[in-house]
DNA sequence: TAACTGACTCGGC
DNA sequence: AGCCGAGCCAGTT
């Protein structure tokens, strides 16, 4: 199930993002998604998660949440812990599956990287 | 090739 | 205020 490797895809693009998102900060996927100029690929983006999973190098994965500061993904982690434990490790306040003010911590590739040289 | 899937979102009840 | 259903699109089977 890993015969795709070498395709170029959407993927690529989505961990490359993922990827920038600073320590202590958190995005979402439609964020990522619209980045990449596909505002309704949300799905794909959270897909892509899923692929990126023992990947190398590691894709922070954790830092990507649902439109609501939501760890809907932390159930796909080898621990489902893992992903609320990395993100208090980084200094973001987690409360029932859920980033506390959100928008605080909240990055977005849109505003963040918009001007790429 | 066609059909199905899903770590999402939004809108309606 | 919370639950349910439909749309969405790229990858997988």
């Amino acid at each position: 199930m890993k015969y795709s490797a070498k395709t170029h895809s959407f993927f690529d693009d989505v961990f490359a993002v993922v990827e920038l998102i600073p320590e202590g900060r958190v995005s979402s996927y439609v964020a990522i998604a619209r980045y990449l100029g596909a505002p309704r690929s949300a799905r794909m983006v959270g897909w892509a998660m899923n692929a990126s999973i023992g990947r190398t190098p590691a894709i922070p994965a954790h830092r990507v949440v649902n439109a609501q500061g939501l760890l809907t993904g932390k159930i796909h982690f080898s621990q489902p812990d893992e992903m609320e434990e990395k993100l208090k490790a980084e200094g973001i306040p987690v409360l029932n599956n859920q980033i506390v003010d959100f928008e605080q911590y909240f990055w977005d590739p849109s505003t963040e990287l918009k001007m790429e040289s």
